[in-house]
DNA sequence: ATTAGGG
DNA sequence: CCCTAAT
């Protein structure tokens, strides 16, 4: 390159910019070409991922190793029940009903105790590693299939002592695997089956603290869009068990980030034009979509693959509204935060709750605390009840329990809706798991209310007495089952077909999430250009980012509607007392900010040199003049740059830190900040006169 | 999509 | 850098 100096450029003569505009409307037009190409993801990369995922399970956990593998191969039995389940809508809330003891259910609870205890067991060590964590995450849902869904067993007791109720699990154990046991014990007195989330802390010893396997529920897009069976369902059948019945629930979840999901994905792995062929813009945009996705998506909900069982009547939709209140950051966290309160409180009156796990290995830090005021859910009463709180309604049992008057519920778990994920082949396993929280979060977000199912038929009525529902009945209460689904009153917005009967019709809401490759393979990428600042170079960074695309094409067709609808996973109550934390996290997985890329003296050098020239009200020209070739600096880059460089000006060199940059360029830089802040910033046509003080040497130009 | 500012 | 509001 040769450099040639400018005259005319000096301090003293900002020359009067030429301002390529016409450019503006071509760049755009070429970006948003990038962006939509982008958009193309592959689906078909589910399956590989759910593999990974199976396969990390496996690693990590030898037991259920077995059956996270089949997950895959499953698929078409998946599918297969899944159709069954259509055929029969009872099925759903026959999943609920567990009898432990006697019930013929596959699920009795003995039986799902002990087998469920290794599962769990390990489920928990698992969680220690991220990796595990996800693979126990999916291993959950894995058991959940197997169980039948599901969760772990409630036991319901009746007694009028919540102590020695209490006391029995305690004791038997703070593991998941001891818990079990205890409630083995009780069992035999009486449980009552919840779905649940699962917890991610298995240690918790509380009462509550359960790990509850869930079930992850994976489709393809592909799969979907093709409208193929191809669905991909993780789920394992392997359990011979009534699990088969897999309730799953028609909710679906759509995300209408797809496609910025994609596009970031597309980004790093095709290449426009550079190799960020998403620009910033694009990753921000993505990043805002990511944001509101769940919202946007959540709410409509769409066919319903399934009869729905009550479970998924309340649909997502009311959750869906609420967040949509939320556009920004700021509001979503208020409401999230909102809900998580909801939600503890919920869970602490069920007691069930513990403190610590978290669904990601960062929430941890919450615990639901207890004791928390009434929850306006219906469930809440019933809860209540459980804690041996309200008397009032369950008084009259004790006519049937003897001692007490109280019926109580120890629920273990509750499951949680069906969750549709939809992921592209590139996303990382990360990411993978970032989405899965996101969308459990989301469901729970939203606002669950309690659903209670009494020998699979939903109890609709809260006005009555647990006496009065049979469910003070020792026979009922084999075949009580608690879950959560939608607040219901929450509103139920009407996005998807508003036709659906509350208990068959199946508001699906589609997730479909793609997770956006890994951040990490562009972190490598753009940081080789040297010296970015001046247009001719194009190339240096770039070349990295095309050709990925075309696995992904496949998918766009596809569209996301009709998706799937979700399994539910069951998390804990931990997990949605985690839920909160987790969106604090959860920004930052998902969004993950950009790698950091400090500006070099050279580009630092063109920033100075382009802003003497254009001033500091157009960043985009700046952008346009002196980083055009340079993907990762958007014009708000460099209007943020500029703003640290004038900072830095002003300080004492002993206070800067970083890369120093040239005395010489701080100085033009106060020089151009002042004469520019003197002169409004956009004279175009000619420059003004003067104003400066420092201009040491004309800037240089490279010149091609 | 940009710009301007606060964080 | 990120995030928002205002353009």
């Amino acid at each position: 390159m040769v450099f040639k100096k400018r005259q005319d450029h000096g301090f003293n003569g900002f020359r009067l910019p030429t301002i390529p505009r016409a450019p503006r409307s071509v760049r755009r037009g070429l970006r948003k070409k990038t962006v939509e190409d982008t958009q193309i993801c592959a689906f078909e990369l589910l399956a590989s991922i759910a593999g990974k995922l199976l396969h990390e399970s496996e690693s990590s956990a030898s037991s259920n190793a077995s059956e996270g593998i089949d997950l895959l191969a499953c698929g078409k039995d998946a599918v297969k029940q899944e159709r069954e389940f259509e055929d029969k809508p009872f099925k759903a809330e026959w999943l609920y009903q567990r009898n432990c003891g006697d019930s013929s259910f596959a699920f009795e609870m003995a039986s799902q105790n002990i087998s469920h205890k290794s599962t769990l067991k390990e489920f928990s060590h698992s969680e220690s590693d991220d990796v595990l964590e996800r693979t126990s995450f999916i291993k959950s849902f894995d058991c959940s299939q197997k169980t039948g869904g599901d969760a772990k067993s409630v036991i319901c007791k009746s007694k009028t002592d919540s102590e020695n109720y209490s006391s029995k699990v305690e004791g038997g154990s703070p593991q998941f695997g001891e818990s079990c046991d205890a409630n083995v014990n009780i069992e035999a007195e009486r449980r009552l089956e919840v779905v649940g989330l699962k917890n991610e802390d298995a240690n918790k010893p509380n009462i509550c603290s359960s790990k509850v396997p869930t079930e992850l529920f994976l489709e393809s897009s592909a799969a979907i869009n093709s409208d193929s069976n191809v669905k991909v369902p993780l789920r394992q059948d392997s359990v011979p068990n009534a699990c088969s019945p897999r309730h799953r629930n028609d909710i679906k979840l759509g995300c209408r980030d797809d496609d910025e999901n994609f596009s970031r994905c597309f980004k790093r792995s095709t290449k426009l034009k550079a190799f960020r062929p998403p620009t910033h813009i694009a990753d921000r945009r993505i990043r805002k979509l990511l944001t509101s996705k769940y919202w946007k998506v959540a709410p409509k909900l769409k066919d319903c693959e399934f009869p729905r069982s009550a479970f998924v009547e309340g649909g997502l939709k009311p959750l869906y509204r609420k967040r949509k209140t939320c556009h920004d950051r700021q509001n979503r966290q208020k409401c999230q935060r909102d809900i998580l309160f909801k939600r503890r409180k919920l869970f602490d009156q069920i007691s069930v709750v513990t403190s610590d796990g978290g669904f990601s290995s960062e929430s941890v830090s919450n615990s639901p605390e207890k004791g928390m005021t009434e929850d306006k859910n219906d469930s809440a009463a019933i809860l209540h009840g459980a804690n041996g709180v309200s008397s009032s309604v369950l008084g009259h049992q004790a006519s049937f329990h003897s001692k007490d008057s109280h019926v109580k519920f120890s629920i273990k778990s509750f499951r949680v809706p069906e969750l549709f994920i939809e992921v592209p082949e590139t996303a990382t396993v990360g990411s993978l798991k970032r989405t899965i929280m996101e969308a459990v979060t989301s469901i729970l977000g939203s606002g669950l209310d309690v659903g209670i199912l009494l020998q699979g038929k939903k109890v609709r009525d809260d006005n009555r007495t647990l006496m009065q529902t049979g469910i003070s009945c020792k026979d009922n209460l084999d075949s009580l089952g608690f879950m959560l689904e939608p607040n219901t009153v929450q509103t139920p917005p009407p996005m998807c077909s508003s036709d659906l009967p509350p208990l068959l019709s199946c508001d699906s809401s589609q997730l479909l999430t793609r997770s956006p490759e890994n951040p990490v393979l562009d972190s490598g990428i753009s940081d080789a250009l040297p010296d970015p600042p001046l247009t001719n170079s194009s190339n240096h960074v770039d070349s990295n980012h095309d050709t990925v695309s075309s696995p992904t094409d496949m998918n766009d067709k596809t569209t996301p509607d009709t998706k799937a609808i979700v399994a539910v996973p069951a998390m804990s109550m931990e997990a949605l007392a985690v839920v909160p934390l987790n969106q604090k996290t959860r920004r930052s997985e998902l969004v993950q900010r950009r790698t950091r890329r400090p500006f070099s003296v050279s580009e630092v050098e063109a920033l100075v040199h382009a802003v003497e020239e254009l001033g500091t009200g157009r960043w985009r020209d700046v952008k346009l003049r002196a980083f055009e070739n340079a993907d990762h600096r958007t014009y708000v880059d460099l209007k943020d740059k500029w703003k640290t460089l004038v900072h830095t000006a002003k300080i004492a060199p002993q206070q800067r830190r970083g890369e120093p940059v040239p005395q010489e360029l701080l100085d033009r830089v106060l020089a151009a900040h002042s004469y520019w802040s003197q002169h409004q910033a956009k004279p175009q046509g000619k420059h003004q006169a003067g104003t400066p003080k420092i201009m040491e040497a004309p800037a240089e130009v490279p010149v091609e």
